[in-house]
DNA sequence: TCACCATACGGAGCATTGCTCCGCTTTGCA
DNA sequence: TGCAAAGCGGAGCAATGCTCCGTATGGTGA
């Protein structure tokens, strides 16, 4: 398994400046180009938008999944830290509720990335990967906190509720009258309820 | 908007009669192209499988979406028929606890249906209207009885509701790992809880 | 029975898009 | 400054949705 298919491996310093350069320019690239176009616009666009070749895009990010994460990195990280800082206030389960929320704001406001993480496209295998390595520790923790306060379930896998979030989140959108944050709640309250 | 785009439409008696072997060959070969490769196969694929040429099946069905509604046809009025029949026993929560899992039943095991269902992919808005237009009606009874007998909310919507189990589907299949129906009884178990 | 033409068919071909390949250019070291 | 290693560019390949139009065919009127 391909881990570190991303340049940030490697010591920074040594690679040719050239190098440095186009990683930065394609990020910036792709970050304009999946506001205003989603996850899912074609590489020659991103290279277009950079000014550079296909081939470069290729030799710094083998497929476009490794593009998305190398985007997002950042606030998938602000993502897991915002799990680990302690809530000023509140229950754990209102802090995981809220986590979830954010969480659910992340994908919803990246046109397309809920779909890409599920997807069973070639390549975005490591999206999902990705996701699952950073997020997965943190959501775990949140639920076990929540249930040994004895305010949700136990019985719940985070992996399973991480997916079953992602899932709700797909499809805003293209159907702008589905109401996701009424149905996140509605599988929160589910957590919430006291197994029968 | 178009209407009717499937050849059911019109009278069946006034077609050549090629017209109406071919569909018929069309819709067993598309069948049977879905089970083993699912539902994106390549319509090529599907053509070869009927004998047929391409223009021949983009006659018939103007997209793969009306080819998918074809097919599945049948088995939409069933679950719209499974609904109507009132259940020996069980209260109309129970109803419709077992309606929903049925539906879920039908998304995960046609390969990439729950997918296709909430794509942005130009020609997909059919499959979509098809299910929200045979099903909802039905849904929406279900949920009104069971709010009506006290036992789940009022104030969650069907067409949400639909959404979100549709999409609590996707993914089956590409992780093997993930439990669908324990998320669809987590979302079920909050439509129980009374409101906060 | 036959001829005719509206209807339907077939599949080459166009456009898009992910990804590769390789000849040319650039960088940085000696 | 010269040179090799590293990197770049973009033509090109393969897959695939969908169209277009020359050819074949069913069914009808004579």
């Amino acid at each position: 398994m391909p881990r570190d298919t991303t340049p940030q491996a490697g010591a920074g310093q040594s690679r040719r400046s050239d190098v440095r350069r186009n990683e930065r320019t394609l990020l910036e690239a792709a970050a304009a180009v999946f506001v205003r176009a989603g996850i899912n616009a074609p590489v020659r666009e991103i290279a277009a938008e950079a000014g550079l070749g296909m081939g470069t895009v290729y030799r710094h990010f083998p497929t476009r999944a490794d593009l998305v994460v190398g985007v997002f990195r950042h606030q998938l990280d602000e993502l897991a830290a915002a799990a680990r800082t302690p809530q000023a206030a509140g229950t754990p389960y209102e802090s995981l509720r809220l986590w979830v929320h954010r969480f659910a704001d992340f994908l919803v406001t990246k046109h397309g990335l809920a779909e890409a993480l599920h997807s069973d496209q070639a390549g975005f295998e490591s999206l999902h990967e990705e996701f699952v390595e950073r997020l997965l520790p943190v959501l775990d923790q949140l639920l076990s906190a929540s249930a040994a306060a004895g305010r949700s379930r136990a019985d719940v896998r985070a992996y399973d509720f991480m997916l079953a979030v992602g899932n709700l989140c797909v499809g805003v959108g293209t159907f702008p009258d589905y109401r996701v944050r009424r149905m996140i709640d509605l599988l929160l309250d589910g957590l919430a309820a006291p197994a029968v």
